[in-house]
RNA sequence: GGUGGGGUUCCCGAGCGGUCAAAGGGAACAGACUGUAAAUCUGUCGGCGACGCCUUCGAAGGUUCGAAUCCUUCCCCCACCA
């Protein structure tokens, strides 16, 4: 190997396994990477899956996309697998129990959106999108039986979460079994050099290894990436669980769910779901340990970071302002959702009689009528700034009037 | 296939003929305090223009003045046996 080509490696080496958990078979990858820089194969094609269980794309699937970036702009090829047929099995891994099986028709619609979010951050040019489906819906009964000769129970039943399962005695059905393998044939239908993703991801990918060898395939790399913790700080970031934060979503949006990371994960965000450098890294390090910083202060910072990952450049200190406007002075947002007489009308509410639970209720402020009634008895609800407990209260429309529900929920009424 | 245990509101889990919209905990949501952090305290936690009414306790029937609670059938889960 020539000095240059020694320094490339080192630099590609280096970038890899950044932030990274398991790198595995260590050996075999840099000669994967090492074959690649000499010309002895081609770009590395470097894969992850991703199951389309909900629309929305968050941080937590921002971790492994951000190192798909990094391979692609080493030269790598990324191949993005859509589990259109996957999703329908449902990866157990780290649940208790089974999961709901979704339609075909939702997955396919939450696939579409999938596709705009990946290239948010990856460059579409150079990633290839492939559907699962594509083949798994081809297989015969014979070749699927095929596919199941190449694994063992044994083997399945030493991941962690299916032992545990059924130690415990809860059910297990034969197709969640299937799981590793489908995901392990997606590498060899792909010829996958190297598979991606987060650490409770470490058995489907090395049941991936297994499967390439027995047929015939070269066996692919893994890379682990850390889990991401939600902003309940305790559970993976998961739509499911509510604690995420979603790269669609507004910049007020970001900002505000930022705020709400516990503290002592404000170092792990910085470092899983920003591109700060490793200088700006440890000094966020220092900074949360000293006692004499207020630990609120880092994370204004990494909310405005987090915004301006996904939105436009100087959104971030808008957001930021916006937020201490609203809720560290408690005056009204930039923007609050207007209702006229029309619109009003529309949701059939009379505006020279406003009864407050329907308004609240119909204006989708809360879920039911009887979710605003539990609002406004708990001193909730404010009109002009007049606290309302009055459940029976009803106004008439006169002019501008301005309704909060909670702490961000506005709307203007407007005569 | 047999025997026994079980399926309860978002989750766990009590209830085992009326006082049950269903104990307790968790989650969640609001309020106070704050930094939309944590901790703590308080309240709420099926729906309805509501001191009443309607719909819920795996599903469908039945017994009863009255059922989450009893009976029948069915579906599902678990344990042991085969």
């Amino acid at each position: 190997m020539t000095n240059n080509r020694l320094a490339e490696f080192d630099h590609q080496w280096q970038t890899i396994t950044r932030g990274t958990v398991d790198v595995l078979p260590e050996e075999d990858f840099q000669q994967k990477v090492k074959d690649s820089l000499a010309g002895k194969r081609g770009p590395l094609r470097i894969k992850q899956g991703f199951d389309p269980t909900s629309p929305d794309i968050h941080l937590g699937h921002t971790v492994g996309i951000r190192k798909l970036r990094q391979f692609q702009e080493l030269g790598h090829q990324i191949v993005l697998i859509v589990g259109d047929f996957t999703s329908m099995v449902g990866d157990p891994s780290g649940q208790s129990a089974t999961r709901p099986k979704l339609s075909y028709d939702e997955i396919m619609k939450n696939a579409e959106t999938y596709q705009d979010q990946f290239f948010r951050i990856l460059d579409k040019s150079k990633t290839e999108i492939r559907y699962n489906g594509e083949w798994f819906k081809e297989m015969s009964f014979a070749e699927i039986m095929e596919l199941a000769t190449k694994f063992t129970v044994a083997r399945i039943l030493e991941r962690d979460d299916f032992s545990k399962r059924f130690k415990a005695g809860v059910a297990i059905s034969i197709h969640e079994l299937f799981y590793p393998l489908m995901q392990g044939y997606d590498s060899v239908a792909m010829k996958a050099d190297v598979e991606i993703g987060g650490t409770d991801q470490t058995f489907n990918l090395l049941a991936g290894r297994t499967i390439q060898e027995a047929f015939g395939v070269e066996a692919q790399a893994i890379l682990t990436m850390p889990i991401l913790v939600g902003l309940d700080g305790v559970k993976k970031m998961s739509k499911s669980l509510g604690n995420y934060i979603g790269i669609e979503e507004s910049a007020r949006e970001i900002f505000g769910k930022s705020m709400s990371i516990a503290d002592d994960k404000i170092y792990e965000y910085f470092e899983l779901a920003t591109d700060v450098t490793l200088e700006k890294l440890e000094e966020i390090k220092k900074s949360l340990s000293n006692p004499d910083v207020n630990p609120m202060l880092i994370k204004k910072e990494l909310g405005e970071k987090l915004v301006e990952m996904y939105h436009p450049e100087g959104s971030g200190k808008a957001a930021r302002e916006e937020f201490e406007r609203v809720f560290s002075q408690k005056k009204l947002p930039d923007e609050i959702p207007e209702m006229t007489v029309a619109d009003l009308e529309k949701i059939e509410i009379d505006p020279s009689k406003i009864f407050l639970v329907h308004l609240i209720s119909k204006a989708k402020m809360a879920k039911s009528g009887s979710e605003a009634r539990k609002l406004i008895k708990a001193g909730a609800v404010t009109i002009d700034d007049d606290k309302i407990t009055d459940v029976d209260h009803e106004f008439e429309l006169t002019g501008e009037m301005i309704l909060k529900v909670g702490k961000r929920r506005f709307l203007k009424l407007i005569d």
